[in-house]
DNA sequence: CGACATGTTGAAGCGGTTCAAGTAGGGTGG
DNA sequence: CCACCCTACTTGAACCGCTTCAACATGTCG
């Protein structure tokens, strides 16, 4: 909205140590001539606008994604036409980990919203983390948070109650704004409430009667996509489980002790 | 059963390039000297037996574990005390990827079978991976299989109905045994109803009367924990859907053009 | 051989979907 | 700038897929 569309080069050409989000996305514990050879090997790029394709299910796989800012969602397509949307995306995160298999993307990122993107030749950066042992480590840390992420996902797919499902989101959503230095009590729906609803594997209705119930019973404040959570600690009751939440994954916020 | 119990560790001890799974489990493409860099790090271990556990949830995370024969469960535990059960891992596979972000196992890993696997202590894995580029690559190619594969699973899980899931997984296991040598229309379940189930997200009555049921349209024969797969085709339709399964991930099988 | 695990089958109940009708923003063109 | 429309969301009510509960069968192991 207040951004502007024609982007301005060398003003987007901010490197890597600028980015105020380069404690969560590549590079960690990079010493100041790595972080540099990183920086050479990033593109910048114009932003992608709402409803914008970052890339396809089924497209050549060549680069990772740095989200720097806006939001998007993953989603494949299924035989039968239906989406099943995987994760939703903040600043910070890295997406596109799983074509690396089999070169080719297994699903499609649409932007939610104006979202700016580096991006990550594959090949470039496989190359780089053999030079750089932190950032080779980096990166399997990366895709070991996102096995975890999905398997946390996964379960509560299988066992979880509807109501279970979305605190769970909520509590997530709250956790991620906050590691990005925005309110955990208030924030905004990227997705639309049936993106929402058909990522944790129910009805749209079922997440409006829900939104509404937990309104009813003071645990949050819905206005359309504003959310804002009165009782974090009502919502973990309801929510259970697992320890990580149901949406997107890749923080690499990391708390590992060794 | 027919295996025995005490170990001759001299036996035990063959070397990866002797090893029949050699394809499908860590050395792709590695040079004759790389194999053995590789090699002398992994540890064999005395079998683990049914109902032993390989790892447990919590554990500190120290190695990755190739499967060299049997079959294990990986399994997460909830608050509330329940097991959710994260995958089922056959010959050649690898388990533990999950572990790597922070340092400690998010699953606990159980033998179905009298099992035995390649201990690989991942500090060694990864230095090696930098000197031996087929390596890493490799690995970064496992995770990101794991990764897709357990998106696949969500998927499943959000969506389908019951007997599409348990279809996909009858596909996915034939698939599996096939490319480890085995027939693809004639198998044991290693796991028990109730695990299967669980992993699929139902109930254990469930999985029984779709058995019966897919018995009686023909598709299958069912005795017990033996499956023989009558009609393929059929399942197929049955299960629909996103072109890989609800069950175990990393095979190196790898279809990857460019 | 008896006892416990595991699996089967039937019947009832419920959580969540589906269908359907209505409401409210937000953007567009007149 | 307002009327309109379209999309996103809400709410209600009926229905149904699957679970749950319960009783029974069948292996399996001490």
């Amino acid at each position: 909205m207040s951004k502007q569309r024609v982007v301005n080069l060398s003003e987007v050409r901010t490197q890597c140590q600028k980015c105020s989000l380069y404690q969560l996305c590549m590079p960690m514990g990079l010493a100041e001539g790595d972080l540099n050879k990183l920086d050479k090997i990033i593109k910048r790029r114009r932003p992608v606008e709402k409803g914008e394709f970052l890339f396809r299910l089924g497209e050549d796989f060549i680069s990772l994604y740095a989200i720097r800012s806006g939001s998007l969602k993953t989603y494949t397509s299924q035989s039968d036409g239906q989406e099943q949307v995987i994760g939703m995306h903040l600043p910070g995160e890295l997406i596109g980990l799983d074509a690396i298999g089999d070169s080719r993307h297994g699903c499609s990122a649409v932007a939610l919203e104006t979202t700016s993107v580096c991006e990550i030749p594959f090949e470039h950066l496989e190359a780089l983390s053999r030079e750089i042992p932190g950032l080779q480590h980096h990166l399997f840390r990366l895709m070991s948070a996102e096995i975890q992420h999905d398997q946390c996902h996964m379960t509560v797919l299988a066992r979880m109650p509807v109501e279970n499902r979305l605190a769970s989101f909520l509590l997530s959503l709250s956790d991620r704004y906050k590691l990005r230095g925005y309110s955990a009590s208030e924030f905004n729906l990227s997705m639309s409430r049936s993106d929402i609803a058909n990522m944790l594997g129910m009805a749209m209705e079922t997440i409006s009667r829900l939104l509404t119930g937990f309104q009813e019973q003071g645990l949050i404040q819905v206005e359309r996509k504003h959310i804002r959570i009165l009782d974090a600690a009502g919502l973990r009751a309801i929510a259970g489980q697992c320890g990580e939440l149901p949406d997107s994954p890749v923080d690499n916020s990391s708390s590992h002790s060794a």
